[in-house]
DNA sequence: CGTCGTTTTGATCAAATTCAAAAAGTGTGG
DNA sequence: CCACACTTTTTGAATTTGATCAAAACGACG
């Protein structure tokens, strides 16, 4: 692993509210919980600012409406209007652009403790649905814009945050730029596994997690087709580096060799 | 032209400083001349702020030291650390990501007037290299640094040319997801000469222009192999949506075809 | 138990890659 | 200015990967 690795990026690290991993969020998808400390460390490569962090928190906390999103529910539209920042409790959201004749690409899956909706322009480049049934908070971008005028370099935590994606992105251009279907599938599950069961758990036995997405999300999302999505899993449990407990249920059997494909 | 459209800003936009389209550049690639004014209209969807741009042009004429890059030569390296920031002044520069195979994906191509190196962690997440003998300006991010916490809102500023890059890198991902080597191909050329002639030359006559970068650039841009690219051109001509004056000099002579190509 | 949506598998097809070589450009030195 | 070496681009033929079309298997749920 020397260049184009960490595959954590290629979906959401633990935590997007700034580069510093954050240590508040729920247990686990689903239970919509309390916030539990201490869950990851940051990185010495990140800047580590708890404090920005813990208002924001705080921001969604206090003054945040709850949403909820039906499966496959729509929480804003592509061209929609910016205005409001929302924080997701439990379930997944996806981010997705779709092209005038249908074919549709999305841009990443977010998860609890993940903000979803920032965008420095008055208008959503991308729509934001629900994977599967989803609560969350959302906060008017105009308190956020006040809070920015009132002097709190909240700003910069926006921007820390908007950096985080554009690491992602870079990923995936980099996976749908240069990497094979077997490959993409393989950065894919390893990136959700140590998003869903933890950074610490890659490093331990064989992970076991439920994948809160269709067939079709993942093809979509991998730049692939849902029948060729299906293959790949097929190949790779023959291959023995993944096991399929259910069609939704993976475990990762030799995650040497899912890291090795990250080149 | 409903969704996934806004080809321009696949490449880079007139401007990256802030998601206002910046007056003040150097009339073409090359020249390193003195800049211009008013060449382009800030789009009504934009925030304008011009006194931050010009606050970040003003910084790189005044304390930027002079940097000059050989064709190919590295500007920096990926991983490398983060200590300046450079703002374009002739040539063109593209940032890419390598797997340890030697596959190579590049991320995007930089010219006069635009920022590149920005990056909030302490690395960089890929290499900055010179497509073309390049000339910049550096700024050591400390003085950057320095400034935002000198109380100016220099950091809404950073954090515009962020969102503007993220919006690029989601145009690229779709573009690399979803697209045929036709569209790619085509919505390659559009960007490019949108960016290379003015956005207004769009709306004019039979757009001319060089290309800068090699095929092998492209077809690292895109996603494709040099094979594909040249091949694609040579389809592009027959179609009649293109004339080859040399293989470094472009005519769109259908560009409500190419436009088409954006779905 | 039957229906509906999702996933898998099979057979065929097409787009893009690979391997190979020719053609066109570029620059250098005689 | 031409000859030569070298790089870039184009073209051709064969191959491969992933897409498409079609249908069967599976699972959830009323």
């Amino acid at each position: 692993m020397t260049k184009g690795d960490d595959m954590s990026s290629i979906l959401q690290t633990p935590q997007t509210v700034t580069t510093a991993n954050v240590p508040v969020r729920t247990p686990s998808v689903g239970t919509g919980g309390v916030a539990v400390r201490g869950q990851w460390l940051p990185s010495a490569d990140q800047i580590a600012d708890w404090s920005l962090d813990a208002r924001i928190v705080h921001l969604f906390a206090e003054i945040g409406t709850p949403v909820v999103v039906p499966r496959n529910g729509e929480l804003y539209a592509e061209d929609g209007q910016v205005d409001n920042l929302y924080r997701i409790e439990s379930g997944v959201i996806r981010t997705c652009k779709i092209l005038n004749d249908g074919r549709r690409q999305i841009d990443g899956f977010y998860m609890a403790g993940d903000i979803v909706g920032l965008e420095v322009g008055r208008r959503h480049q991308y729509c934001a649905e629900a994977v599967c049934r989803a609560t969350l908070r959302a906060v008017r971008m105009r308190t956020v814009h006040a809070q920015i005028e009132a002097g709190g370099d909240l700003s910069c935590a926006l921007w820390e945050m908007t950096a985080r994606e554009l690491l992602r992105s870079q990923q995936h251009i980099l996976l749908l730029g240069r990497r094979s279907a077997q490959e993409r599938v393989g950065c894919f599950l390893l990136a959700l596994a140590s998003r869903i069961a933890g950074r610490n758990v890659l490093e331990t036995a064989n992970v076991l997690f439920d994948l809160p997405m269709s067939r079709q999300d993942i093809a979509d999302y991998l730049g692939l087709t849902i029948e060729t999505v299906s293959r790949t899993f097929t190949q790779l449990e023959a291959m023995g580096v993944i096991a399929l407990e259910s069609a939704r249920t993976v475990r990762l059997s030799n995650r040497a060799a899912l890291r090795e494909m990250n080149g």
